[in-house]
DNA sequence: AAACTTAGTGAGAATCGTTCTCAACAAGAA
DNA sequence: TTCTTGTTGAGAACGATTCTCACTAAGTTT
């Protein structure tokens, strides 16, 4: 099991919530994934490791995660897309429509300028992600 | 009609498209509209102008308005909106999850950085507006 | 370790937003 | 006015997500 799991874990169990094997298993696929994934490939990953897991349960873990602040989904024209995220404070997903990878960038010159805006127009900014569709670097060029 | 009904009536023409009755009465709704509308709440607006509109309509009027530029979606949760957008090149929207308002803020300074930070990592961004879900003043003091 | 309480589960039905299908219609050109 | 064909409304179809409910098992209490 990945470290990133078993900090996921413990923080959940922390707060109250049983860790199952369905749980355990959608918890390690988030951990280790690379880029996003659908609920309907957490599931096939999942199932690799507990293969009763059932789909409800993917999305009501995932629900868990993200109200614990473990991730975020990001979405990609019509359909959903779960994430794993960092702690960061104010963050930007880079989301490539074509391969679904998702960079993270920061500055602390950009953050600096929105944060000021935001306090100006008196918004309270619930969603630390701002999420960028586009074109990655390797799939602008493979185009 | 709207100047703004209008602008988009004769722009969609110049490209082709014909202006039927349903068209108008949707492009009417839209440029009127002062905060963002679900698709069914533009049909049940679109149908006090011309009662025979279909759902199906809205939403391909809807598609042919962002695919020419008089419109953009953005998503709050699941559900999707439609907001008449500016011309604007780089600018935020800041959607209140509660009342729906969108605000469009915009800063040089922040444009400027985060073009920087794309460039940096090669992205390109093909959608031009980025959405901060949150609370505007408004609804934050009443909630 | 056994019993107990109840959060969590899987399967499939239900729901929601969106897209599709297709015969009928009407916008705009001729 | 006629003609061509882009556009339409209704409802079926679709895909993602949520709900329902009897059952299971995590973690606590004995």
């Amino acid at each position: 099991m990945s470290k990133r799991a078993r900090d996921i874990q413990k923080a959940l169990s922390a707060s109250g919530y049983r860790i199952t094997q369905p749980r355990r298993a959608v918890i390690e696929v988030v951990a280790r994934a690379r880029r996003s994934l659908s609920p309907e490939e957490i599931l096939a990953r999942a199932r690799k490791i507990d293969p009763g897991v059932g789909l409800a349960t993917v999305y009501r873990t995932l629900d868990v995660l993200q109200a614990e602040g473990h991730l975020e989904r990001v979405r990609i024209g019509n359909r959903g897309y779960s994430l794993a995220c960092s702690e960061k404070a104010l963050h930007f997903h880079l989301i490539c429509e074509r391969c679904r990878t998702v960079t993270e960038i920061q500055s602390d010159q950009f953050s600096g300028a929105l944060i000021a805006q935001l306090q100006a127009v008196g918004f309270e900014s619930r969603k630390s992600a701002i999420e960028i569709i586009g074109l990655c670097a390797k799939c602008q060029s493979s185009e």
